[in-house]
RNA sequence: GGGGUUGUAGUUCAGCUGGUUAGAACGCCUGCCUGUCACGCAGGAGGUCGCGAGUUCGAAUCUCGUCAACCCCGCCA
């Protein structure tokens, strides 16, 4: 066979290629056979470029070009040639020139691929993830993934020139308690136990700040054996970041000013510095979570003094028992009908809530809602003042513990926004959200569980509360939030150990347990550790939301279904007898007969 | 573990209130065609209606179960 090397790419052609003799290789995108002439879109990474075979200039190349069909491999080599008047194709970058073809080879043929290529059609995910590797030759697809190249590539040069050294940490670690659920991974020579998955390489980041380096990071692959979601998959991968000496405010400058690059490089975008920061309890407060979209307005107020008011015993039962009221003024809605208020509620039961009220404010100002009775004169309008609502918004309420308020006001909000057109998809809205609580108590496990992870550290001011009532402490920690995304987080960490030992504790950990689970991070705190804190970003979801995307599998080339398959390889699989044995293993489950 | 949506030709879908032989578009196959680029023209093949029960004289359609994909709650940083 003829080894004749490619000199152009397809998509790489131009103008200014005319008269060049040109070797390509690529895919057939599609061939259009006039009988006498026959056109072929000839595909590689880079774009699409016609290539013309005329009997009269290669007649066997010809010849076999009758044969070729869509996503044959081919080598072409010919002359490109300006288009004759009239047959320049605009829809092409490509379209003013074509290849007059010499000889043609065929490199490799291809069965009719399972469904088309070319993005005409909105094909199922289970047929893309089963035929990966086809859905990765669409160009929608090799934009995504080389825009995902790209932004690897731009950090890691930014780190690499700022100091940051690439240390790999182990992927076969120890399981530890706190946080998801670990993927296990048992051990040959040790019977009956196991290696645990990184959920991030956390502590070894921290180690390495001990041992002096100052300045880390990694592309790291993560693991949490959790139910998944569009934002969520089993494996994943952050850019993780730990330094020395550094305070909360110089970590958070320098991720601004990574930030802005990305932006920058990727999206040709200025994102203005400093970004805005909230404190945690402000962001669950007017957001009711703590990755707030702030790309519009719809914010939430507590109106729990106003409601106690009203002889309405849904809002005095509920505030009897610890709850809170708030709401928020939704504007364009007035017109709905009962029915459209109904639904509006179903959207806020789904995270708990058992009823929404509402009280429409006509265009004259006038209330009008199932509700209006209960309240004396004048509470109504300075509950309108409080949401800061207008005439013609419509004011909704939840009442119910303070979780199940601002999980489903916070719903409602980002409902409405989408139902109402009032998210900009052109905007990047970056927002840090600092000084979240250290500890939440959990009431079904009656203990307290560490909100960010439990080498965090707690704030001087709230430290005093760590002994006593452990959910009034704040950590020194941070999230970076863009368009109500999480995509990234981090803290400064405990570096001493009494600190680390009352954290500890507070969990419920007690010393043998932390010994046994953490011994080696106790120990290395005693021996000179420094003052460090760390970032980790999403990089999936970063991804995701530069290139676009709707879920972070389609910036990861393998991703799993919901069910955490992966439909191509089809994993989880069985593995032999054998295989088990040697691990000490017995299936417990009885696999199902067919 | 739970709620929702979906599952019909290779693909994307239509298929009403159960009724004779389940359709369309694209793709595929054969032939024709020297300026197409969503090529065109003529012809053709292609179906276990996800799977399993049930109701019925009769099920793609109704019921129950089950499997899978997706979205969400719980879970998860």
């Amino acid at each position: 066979m003829a080894d004749i090397k490619r000199t152009h790419n397809c998509g790489a052609l131009r103008i200014g290629n005319d008269g060049a003799t040109v070797t390509l290789k690529g895919w057939v995108d599609s061939r259009r056979d006039h009988g006498g002439l026959i056109f072929v879109d000839l595909r590689d990474r880079e774009g699409i470029i016609q290539v013309v075979l005329n009997p009269e200039i290669g007649q066997i190349a010809h010849q076999h070009a009758r044969d070729i069909r869509s996503e044959y491999v081919i080598e072409v080599t010919g002359k490109v040639s300006v288009r004759p008047d009239g047959t320049v194709n605009d829809n092409l970058p490509t379209g003013k020139i074509e290849v007059y073809v010499d000889e043609l080879l065929v490199l490799n043929r291809s069965k009719t691929v399972p469904f088309p290529l070319d993005g005409s059609e909105d094909i199922s995910e289970a047929m893309r993830l089963k035929y990966r590797y086809l859905d990765l030759r669409r160009s929608e697809m090799q934009k995504k993934i080389a825009g995902r190249a790209k932004l690897v590539s731009i950090i890691r040069s930014f780190l690499d020139s700022n100091g940051f050294l690439d240390i790999e940490t182990p992927m076969l670690t120890k399981s530890t308690p706190e946080g998801a659920r670990d993927y296990l991974v048992p051990s040959r020579v040790a019977p009956g136990k196991f290696y645990a998955l990184p959920q991030s390489p956390q502590l070894f980041k921290q180690l390495l700040m001990i041992s002096g380096f100052d300045r880390y990071y990694q592309i790291a692959k993560c693991f949490r054996d959790e139910d998944l979601r569009a934002d969520r998959q089993p494996e994943f991968t952050q850019v993780d970041m730990e330094m020395s000496f550094m305070s909360s405010d110089e970590i958070i400058e320098i991720m601004e000013e990574l930030f802005v690059l990305v932006f920058k490089e990727v999206k040709g975008v200025d994102i203005p510095r400093p970004f805005p920061r909230i404190k945690w309890h402000d962001a669950m407060l007017r957001y009711g979570k703590d990755a707030p979209d702030t790309r519009f307005g719809l914010l939430i107020s507590d109106v729990c003094d106003l409601a106690n008011q009203a002889e309405f015993n849904v809002f005095k039962g509920v505030l009897k028992n610890g709850g809170v009221v708030r709401g928020l003024a939704a504007p364009g809605i007035t017109g709905y009908s009962r029915k459209d208020m109904d639904n509006l509620t179903e959207e806020a039961k789904i995270h708990g809530a058992k009823g929404l009220a509402w009280v429409k404010i006509m265009e004259d100002g006038a209330y009008n809602s199932p509700i209006t009775k209960f309240f004396p004169d004048g509470v109504l309008d300075k509950i309108k003042e409080r949401l800061g609502a207008k005439d013609g918004d419509t004011m909704l309420f939840l009442a119910d513990s303070e979780d199940v308020v601002c999980a489903g006001l916070a719903h409602i909000r980002l409902h409405l926004a989408g139902k109402q057109g009032l998210i900009d998809d052109s905007k990047f809205d970056f927002v840090w959200v600092t000084d979240p609580p250290a500890f939440e108590y959990k009431p079904e496990d009656k203990r307290y569980v560490a909100i960010h992870h439990p080498f965090t550290t707690i704030t001087k001011e709230t430290r005093e509360h760590l002994e006593t009532d452990p959910t009034k402490t704040l950590t020194d920690a941070y999230d970076i939030v863009l368009n109500g995304t999480e995509v990234g987080g981090g803290s400064i960490r405990i570096h001493e150990r009494e600190l680390q030992d009352k954290v500890f504790r507070a969990l419920g950990i007690d010393e043998d347990e932390a010994r046994e689970k953490f011994g080696f991070l106790l120990e290395a705190l005693e021996y000179g550790a420094p003052p460090h804190g760390g970032i980790a970003i999403g990089l999936d979801r970063l991804a995701m939301i530069l290139t676009g995307s709707e879920s972070i599998r389609d910036v990861i080339a393998f991703p799993k279904t919901q069910k955490a398959f992966d439909l191509m390889v089809d994993a989880p699989s069985d593995v032999s007898p054998i295989q088990l044995r040697d691990l000490y293993l017995k299936p417990t489950i009885k696999p199902k007969k067919d």
